[in-house]
DNA sequence: TTTAGCACTTGACTCTAAAGAGTGCTAAAA
DNA sequence: TTTTAGCACTCTTTAGAGTCAAGTGCTAAA
């Protein structure tokens, strides 16, 4: 009714946030009394009803069955959301604790991405996840190159563990057919055998320089081969805390949980769902927006780990629909903060060794 | 009373077995009549009922309350785990099909191990386990020896990972003073940066011509260094088909489920319990035989997978008291077999390939 | 030693009634 | 015009009573 921002007044915004916090704490239905008991509105359960049943209509609440209280609907939650996101934005952090206990494990990320999600999982008491990068294992062993016109050609590309790939790839430019053959030659020669982490600047330059002409395929070439061993590399998920998903209700029925368990377990889909980020921070997928079905009933908060631009890493956690959104959102990003934080420390010392050798007897 | 095998009368033997089989199948207990329905034995409820009775008060059987039938103790289950494995033992083993599977899936160890797991889950609908080691990851950044007397001394072993670790030493005879610095200085030298795959008997063989005289010193060291790194690495535990535990009302129970859970994910409990395996062969763990607690009410089976006589993982399946052993111990033997077979043809090829270099391109 | 028969126990299930929570609506009050 | 009090109505949850069926233990006969 032609309000301000976001077209719910301000009574309803705290009448709807109101719900959604009394129902991610207790779990049922929220009546309007109740409301009123919280004393955050100062007028009678009869006027909150009103304002709830237009809530209802305007999409934001559900109601189990008549004479039930009301539950946050999915865009209830996601309003909720997305008007915590300044809030929590700038909460001081008290990162300090976080940072020690992710410090003590060390140096491995793998250590340190696990040790992440446990403590999310145990801070916020929903399941973590963690998706460990697992470079290196995936190596070409062998790249076709397949003309298709003389911008486009095929890059056929077997692994080290001999699954087969192929991609299509645009030049910027028309090309000659010897120019292929001496690319698959080359690719050949330098990439295979080479783990994603060992495809650095220096070796492109040497393929660019090798190319002398057509230089210009091997940027995009590159590009197919480095996708292909993310894709089939794909990292590794783990789970910590998958007993606390018992503490909620939602989870009470068997069937459902069998297949959220299942679907879990299949590492691909949550892989995917969880590897292209909409958005670089933070993501909040809430219930159907997620394209995992047996999510539906499920929220999931994640966020990319990032070390020098490149995506390494991510943690999250995993719970009902009504998720400690506030909680949750500060946790993950204060845990991100200082994984990022280590990692970045790690990286001058791991160039440090790599360049001194192996003296890192600091600690005797 | 006063029987040849076991203690137990042929006809309680095979009453036993119908009950532990009825029981296994329907998850409900078993009552006399219909045991007498199945047709294995020719009398009347009544004797079964009185035979029951005595298999109750021998400790085979128990009653949940006093009108039901009756369901396998721990101990009547072990009993029939125990007549059952010369069994299993003689069955044809159609190992082909599982073969072939596991084949498919090419080299890696770990990727085997992993579809060995799913595999015994899917074969059997229970949850599947698999260790994959992970070796290699873990080396001595630095050693430091510390006498305490002289026929003990102290292991200090710092690892790449920066973590510390001490371990107290025994020698076989007394040693001299210089003899620990001596020896300080030959394992910083040769063993520090090597895998705990690195370290093979040639090398330790050098070691002791290094020693000279105090090469009695050098087994205990090289003993302690493994240990360490066997425990630092300890090998990554998988489930898979967790969700299969929710078809058994035995998990019904959230509380119970949940703490099941919790232990499974704690990986170091289940790792100690499956890492020492009371046989070589296939191991059955029913309810408190497993000195993890939470299990009382679960049964485990495994079997470790060995290469070259050293154990390299361990598959096996997870689930209710009530586990079809019969099926669970053939399958896990045959798949056990089965990654034997293929683990060993991988061997000839992993040195084949050490030799001569990197050059896999066969399948072309 | 086995069997038939019977009384007894006990959990599972069904049905009903009552309780409780919460709503929507109406009419009065602000 | 908005808010509030009051009330009838709806729907779920809970408790209790009664019935049912399964299965036992025991006794007496075969």
């Amino acid at each position: 009714m032609g309000n301000p921002t976001g077209g719910l007044s301000e009574r309803k915004k705290l009448i709807l946030k109101a719900v959604v916090e009394a129902h991610i704490e207790g779990g049922e239905p929220v009546g309007s009394k109740s409301i009123v008991q919280s004393n955050l509105l100062s007028c009678s359960s009869a006027t909150i009803r009103n304002e709830m049943a237009e809530l209802e209509q305007l999409g934001y609440l559900e109601q189990p069955h008549t004479s039930a209280g009301r539950v946050p609907s999915e865009l209830g939650y996601r309003f909720y959301v997305d008007s915590l996101v300044e809030q929590y934005a700038n909460t001081t952090r008290d990162i300090a604790r976080i940072n020690q206990l992710l410090r003590s494990k060390m140096s491995e990320l793998d250590q340190i991405l696990e040790t992440a999600s446990k403590l999310a999982s145990s801070l916020t008491n929903y399941t973590g996840i963690a998706i460990k990068p697992k470079i290196s294992s995936v190596t070409m062993a062998k790249i076709e190159l397949v003309s298709i016109d003389s911008f486009n050609f095929a890059m056929v590309m077997i692994t080290s563990g001999g699954t087969v790939k192929t991609k299509k790839v645009k030049t910027p430019m028309p090309y000659e057919a010897d120019a292929l053959t001496q690319l698959s030659e080359i690719l050949n020669l330098q990439i295979c055998g080479l783990g994603a982490d060992m495809i650095t600047l220096p070796i492109i330059m040497q393929l660019e320089n090798d190319m002398a002409d057509n230089a210009f395929l091997v940027n995009p070439a590159i590009k197919a081969v480095y996708e292909v061993m993310n894709e089939l590399d794909g990292g590794e998920l783990r789970y910590s805390g998958l007993n606390r998903l018992l503490d909620y209700p939602e989870y009470a029925d068997t069937q459902h949980l069998s297949s959220l368990l299942g679907t879990l377990e299949d590492q691909d889909e949550i892989l995917e769902l969880v590897s292209d980020p909409l958005r670089d921070d933070i993501n909040v997928l809430i219930g159907s927006e997620s394209p995992v079905k047996v999510m539906n009933n499920s929220a999931i908060v994640f966020k990319p780990i990032k070390k020098n631009g490149r995506t390494v890493g991510v943690i999250g956690v995993i719970g009902p629909r009504r998720m400690d959104y506030k909680k949750v959102l500060k946790t993950i990003d204060e845990i991100g903060v200082s994984i990022s934080d280590i990692i970045d420390g790690e990286r001058a010392l791991k160039q440090g060794e790599d360049n001194g050798g192996e003296d890192d007897g600091g600690n005797e």
